[in-house]
DNA sequence: TTCTTTCCCTAGCGGTCGCTACAGAAAGAC
DNA sequence: GTCTTTCTGTAGCGACCGCTAGGGAAAGAA
């Protein structure tokens, strides 16, 4: 890769572009997709709308990188849970614990952007919605072949219904997502994902706790995270005005 | 005032209100509040835009008559299980069972209106999306009580927390109407309900299987002795074979 | 300085949004 | 028939949508 930086030739630009893409995640995570205008946007980088087509392209272009950046920024500790625990069931674990912290993080939109940012969409916006369903669905196909491979290693029972336990997994993260929305707190979701982990199945009977652990067979990497960028967000994002959405929980 | 409609004086309306408000809640229920245009709606609707405004009021108004009638056409199903089962643990295990039917209904949009209609907003549908986050929330506050009744009758372990349970249940809910959404099959979605409830608590031990019932005041509903306890979700759902309605699910 | 390149701002394009004024059409009451 | 009442279709309101032309401003290169 020698694509270093050329000196750029003409005027500079006068904002910064990094941060003018993190205003933009969070009106996008927190609006959705087509609910969120260029006004809306420009009025929150800061830019006129003129800077914001020459710096991201058209809309779609504009969320496309915000998803990747998010899935970066924010989504990676799915991938990390999976790469470092020695367990399906102790990776899912931790993926729906820290999924309680990350999804009521304060000073950020409340839930997942991939799981929440297209959920309404016309037809003209059917193709970003399928972008994003995509995603949630390699996401499940990552959760699935890691307990394939548990079950195959006898660190589960053999017969374990791996999709089954694959679904349940995938509909307790969107649940909890959409609960952070409705105003659950932090604790809320952890009881939540405790919870959940009581429907997994134990270890069989003389199971020996040392085992290989699946690596890299091309399948899909969870999160999203191709890269394995290590940066995680610490729930310290600058505090940007509001934050999320609803806050107070409705009663 | 005994209710006899009065015979209108000018000329009839040309269409079937009913047929018109069905129509309209297949829309919203499809695209969402924001993402559907009084455009999508006439069309659908068979009617003009001034016809529509002068049999339902504006757009808002015309949602929340769609989501009433949803509600008592679509949602009954929650309360009748709450209201037939004899334990919370079986009125839930029904509610789950029955939702994946529900949600994967063919030839009716995929999931749960008031689950889905409004996750994406701007500022300006804030209250539309808030009516909706309080049915949500009102459903799980009846799950709630609904669990407390059984925790202080003896049917739960003293020591179950019962907010937790609640919370579990609501995420596994909302889970399944995305779920489905992205094309999951009413199988995959009992497998969800049916994993679900492995979370559930058993019964104490040394319990005595009759006790009295909520809202079950004089008014006997059918069956009640109390025999039908924890083997509900265990058995396999019946599988109504319908064979069409396929829809492709995103790999 | 002068030239070239690139950025920023003003203004506005065509289109769609929710919504409605207006006039004709269709019914009951007389 | 004529009058009154109400519905229906056309046509269009002001506002906003995503997006962009065009001119001046600000940088490096000559």
């Amino acid at each position: 890769m020698m694509g270093m930086t050329a000196k750029p030739r003409g005027r500079p630009r006068s904002f910064d572009r990094e941060a003018a893409l993190q205003r933009a995640t969070e009106v996008f995570w927190q609006h959705g997709y087509e609910t969120t205008s260029i006004a809306d946007l420009t009025r929150a980088m800061g830019i006129g709308a003129p800077s914001l087509y020459a710096a991201f392209g058209d809309k779609r272009t504009l969320f496309e990188e915000v998803v990747a950046s998010y899935v970066g920024r924010y989504g990676s500790f799915v991938g990390r849970a999976m790469a470092e625990e020695p367990t399906a069931r102790d990776a899912i674990a931790r993926t729906l614990r820290e999924a309680a912290a990350e999804y009521t993080a304060p000073g950020r939109p409340r839930g997942c952007l991939v799981i929440s940012a297209a959920v309404n969409y016309p037809e003209s916006s059917a193709e970003v919605a399928d972008g994003l369903c995509r995603r949630r669905a390699a996401n499940l196909r990552a959760f699935e072949s890691r307990i394939r491979f548990d079950i195959a290693a006898g660190l589960l029972p053999p017969g374990t219904d791996a999709a089954a336990l694959t679904a349940f997994t995938g509909a307790v993260m969107q649940g909890m997502s959409q609960l952070s929305r409705d105003g659950a707190s932090r604790e809320d979701l952890e009881a939540v994902a405790e919870t959940a982990m009581r429907a997994w199945p134990g270890p069989p009977a003389g199971h020996s706790p040392a085992g290989p652990r699946p690596g890299d067979d091309g399948a899909g990497t969870a999160g999203g995270t191709a890269d394995g960028r290590a940066e995680k967000a610490d729930g310290k994002a600058e505090k940007t005005g509001e934050g999320g959405g609803k806050r107070e929980k409705k009663t």
